[in-house]
DNA sequence: GAAGTAACCTACTGATAGTAAGGTAAGAGT
DNA sequence: ACTCTTACCTTACTATCAGTAGGTTACTTC
């Protein structure tokens, strides 16, 4: 078997594995087998467990940026674009869960397990923004709340990424980026004159 | 010593060597060596390596909401909470690299190193999401665009935790929710007439 | 001072990441 | 036909590390 389709075969059974099984349970004997190769093959073409886990993701990352660039193109309001993109990523981690299991729970390093016991512990944070939002936002139906928390999370924590790698950031102006994207959208809940939200 | 003091001394020593040499890289042995402790004192108290690494996360999250929480205590609108609360999030990262670097890359299991790669590969989707702005999105300074990118990624990845949750949701609901709190923001860049953000 | 308990240890086992050394087979040049 | 090279593949090992068995010390309680 030519070494192209070889490499493909091993990630594929690395991705599924992977997300399956979690990183550190999953044994580099485990997926010889299941590929139907001897382990040192394994390593002439990933040189380790951590470039094969590296490949795995890498290709799990294509293919999503593969998905939102094909659904994207035609359009041509900026509207257009962000839903459309939007729509792809979602439809994406619905049909392709081993993929998708490996770049969200960058945690199935763990295992299945620990990887709901760590998400519970992170809910606490969704909890607590949801409480704000119900206590000082009205307008809004309860579960699209719940789903604004949820994006808060998120923002904050690319966006520390984003401020990690700007010397000249400071708290305050990572901040101010962040309300100037996510106010107006919540803020739209209670003055719905200045333009609702498209239910 | 007592037992809750030894608790907590394995905790610190774990989070800092997790951060700093990743969990994978790191043995038990180092840690019981870094504490001054021998390994079966680890596994009386934290039952597994998995525990040991839990209770570390753990440890993290529980610092952060404390902080957001104080700092939103005495707000009284809704914008200043959402205010405060950001500016705790992101001085608590500056402050405390450790904890913020186990919670962040729940990556740093695999190493600095991988770390860095996987990040790299991640970041192909905000670029191209910036690439996306610039095209179709005017009015926004450069930095502020990378900064709405880095959201928008953070922002849909959570979104799809809270899409996995619930089972009635769809592809177009997330899209919908997630359309609503982000685009007002963004489109407030081109339309600065309907209420301009606060640079 | 006996008896219990809680913190702690040394010394092991089993599994697994990673490697060394070599085998087989197919095509290329002579 | 016959070597040479190249590429795919193997068996059989080592070193390291997660996890454990069983024992020691020291302090409290009766």
């Amino acid at each position: 078997m030519p070494r192209a389709e070889r490499e493909r075969q091993m990630i594929d059974v690395a991705v599924t594995t992977f997300a399956e099984r979690g990183y550190v349970a999953t044994s580099m004997d485990d997926i010889a087998e299941r590929v139907g190769v001897s382990k040192p093959m394994l390593y002439e073409y990933f040189h380790s467990k951590e470039g094969l886990l590296l490949a795995a993701i890498r290709e799990a990352r294509t293919a999503l940026r593969q998905a939102t660039e094909r659904a994207v193109t035609g359009a041509t309001t900026g509207k257009e674009v962000l839903e459309r993109g939007l729509l792809a990523y979602f439809r994406f981690m619905a049909e392709r869960q081993d993929a998708w299991s490996l770049l969200r729970h960058e945690l199935s390093f763990l295992g299945p397990t620990a990887s709901e016991e760590v998400e519970a512990i992170r809910q606490q944070q969704t909890d607590f923004n949801t409480l704000l939002m119900r206590a000082h936002l009205s307008g809004a139906a309860e579960e699209e709340v719940e789903a604004a928390a949820e994006i808060l999370v998120g923002a904050c924590e690319r966006m520390a990424v984003w401020y990690e790698r700007h010397e000249h950031a400071t708290p305050e102006l990572a901040t101010q980026y962040t309300m100037n994207i996510i106010w107006h959208g919540m803020a739209s809940w209670q003055e719905p004159d200045r333009g609702a939200p498209t239910h």
